[in-house]
RNA sequence: GCUCCGAUAGUGUAGCACGGCCAAUCAUGCAGGACUCUCACUCCUGCGACUCGGGUUCGAAUCCCGAUCGGAGCACCA
């Protein structure tokens, strides 16, 4: 051993080459870093079945987007199936909203994540109460009479509730009670037998369900149902009955797994392979939450759930944000336990690359000023509609006036030479009016006198909206601009946008530099 | 109070299961420069991290212990 620190490398490997010749190669391969999500554990190719399963008591937002693109997209490297499973068993606090259910779907379609299977868990209520009273015939489960909070006390002192050790026939009956509404509202509920003494709080005797007078929003459940189930319950049942072989899930939703497992035991099944993911939060959004959304919009602080404000799908695909761009995000950003907090500009950046190519250029002015030409003859302009991709010019009609923006006037003095981009070069002659003359057309002089380069748009343009997350901007932009509806374009000196709608005027959605 | 989990550049991420390929990957960001009739794109160059302290070992980002910091659960919410 004393001997191997001595030497230089060089001798090191001619001493290698005389005794194992065959581990050099080996140490000559490099261990190639893995693209993409990393392997799932115990996944057979043909047998993966995993699911997306929110709550639609809102629109899904950019934080779905993670769940709905990871999940699917092991679906899609292991040839599985993806299920997208609502779980709108709460009437009360976290209530469905029923147009959310469609824009799910919708969404998950535009992320390129089509569900294989859709499944709702309000439609789904015989089952779960099939199971539940599987649970009570064996013991492991009883109606609990106690308040809430003598149920907390009990529980933190690990003692047992007075109803856990009723016999399963009277429990039964009592079952058969709650169900038929037979109790009020929260005064029974179904708890799972776990382990009273379990150290751990959280483990001890769960709620399995509970009595809900409040009717179900969708109209063909309605007030069917009195006793619906808790999530860790209808959760823990369907990933069983859907045949879930993976789960990822958030980090908070640990100790639901080991609440669940005491139903797998009890049931005779096996639990899922399960991994956990950390929060994500977004540097460009605040908080939001669901009801608090709801009510500012309602207020009309926001235009609706696709304002460009908001970090809702819909508002990013208003906004031109492409779904390549957000999955390349989302996989990229892998499955970590550690709490995120990530900024847009990657996902900006993904984006970019994605529409660089694909939108074409057009000048918009915003904040107009009008400019007076003397000295030149009218013409026609004919800028490229990108710089690059060889897709041909507009054209635009110049007469003695144009528009020039706000900012670019102030920079201006009697004097000032600038660059009116694609047309000719210019000198200030007077400020108010503002006056310019007529120079020449070379490019090769702007640059020589090193002159600003300065867009502009037509006086008889079209007027333009943008709408972006820090406010509005107005202005006057190409009349062309109307044709390029639904399309991502660039505004040249602005940045990307979504044309949104043309008539009168052109509302665009800004998308991002 | 009880219980669980995590920590790599500004941000995210790879590497950790099995300690030497790590003088630590990639992306984004930032700074400088080239190109360009856009502040976009492209291309160069640069900046920047293993939370801390012990231990094991010839060798630790990787294993062990402790501390610190951060997150979560203990609902008749999901």
């Amino acid at each position: 051993m004393g001997e191997v620190g001595k030497g230089t490398p060089e001798d090191w490997q001619a001493r290698l080459e005389q005794l194992a010749p065959e581990l050099i190669e080996e140490l000559c391969v490099k261990k190639e870093p893995d693209k993409g999500l990393k392997p799932l554990e115990k996944a057979e190719c043909g047998n993966v079945v995993m699911r997306f399963a929110p709550n639609p008591n809102g629109p899904p937002t950019l934080g779905s987007t993670r769940g709905i693109i990871v999940n699917s997209e092991y679906v899609k490297k292991y040839d599985g199936k993806f299920i997208l499973r609502f779980d709108d068993t709460d009437t009360q606090t976290k209530r469905p909203m029923l147009e959310a259910y469609d824009w799910y779907i919708e969404d998950c379609n535009w992320l390129g994540a089509k569900p294989d299977e859709i499944v709702i868990a309000s439609d789904r209520v015989p089952l779960y109460y099939e199971h539940a009273r599987t649970l009570i015939e064996g013991g492991h489960a009883y109606v609990c009479f106690c308040e809430s909070e003598t149920f907390k006390k009990l529980k933190d002192a690990k003692e047992a509730c007075p109803h856990r050790d009723i016999s399963p026939q009277e429990n039964l009956e009592q079952w058969d009670k709650m169900l038929s509404g037979g109790y009020p509202e929260k005064s029974a509920v179904l708890r799972i037998k776990t382990d009273i003494k379990h150290k751990d709080p959280a483990l001890r005797d769960f709620g399995a369900f509970r009595i809900l007078k409040m009717p179900h929003p969708r109209p063909e459940v309605g007030d069917k149902y009195v006793v619906w189930p808790l999530l860790d319950f209808e959760g823990a049942i369907e990933d069983h009955v859907l045949g879930m072989t993976h789960i990822i899930r958030g980090k908070d939703l640990m100790d639901s797994e080991k609440r669940q497992t005491y139903i797998y035991k009890y049931l005779g099944w096996d639990y899922p392979v399960t991994t956990h993911w950390g929060r994500v939060k977004m540097h460009e959004f605040g908080k939001f939450s669901t009801s608090g959304l709801r009510c500012a919009i309602e207020e009309g602080r926001y235009n609706g759930w696709d304002d460009p404000r908001l970090p809702t799908v819909r508002a990013i695909r208003r906004r031109g944000i492409q779904p390549e761009a957000v999955r390349k995000f989302m996989i990229d950003m892998g499955v970590g336990e550690t709490d995120i907090s990530i900024s847009l500009d990657t996902l900006y950046a993904e984006n970019r690359k994605l529409v660089e190519p694909k939108a074409n250029r057009y000048f918009f002015v915003w904040d107009p000023v009008e400019l007076e030409i003397t000295g030149a003859n009218p013409c026609i302009a004919n800028p490229p509609l990108h710089p690059t991709e060889n897709r041909g010019c507009r054209e635009i009609d110049v007469n003695s006036k144009i528009l020039v923006c706000k900012e670019d006037v102030e920079k201006l003095a009697t004097g000032s030479k600038i660059r009116l981009k694609d047309l000719y070069n210019v000198e200030v002659t007077s400020m108010e009016p503002l006056q310019v003359h007529y120079l020449d057309d070379s490019i090769a002089s702007a640059k020589k006198d090193k002159m600003r380069i300065v867009h502009w748009a037509p006086v008889d343009g079209i007027p333009v909206k943008v709408l972006s997350p820090d406010g509005e901007f107005t202005g006057i932009g190409e009349k062309r601009i109307a044709t390029e509806l639904d399309k991502v374009v660039q505004f040249e000196r602005f940045g990307f946008c979504r044309i949104d709608s043309v008539g009168e005027e052109v509302v665009a959605y800004y998308t991002h530099k």
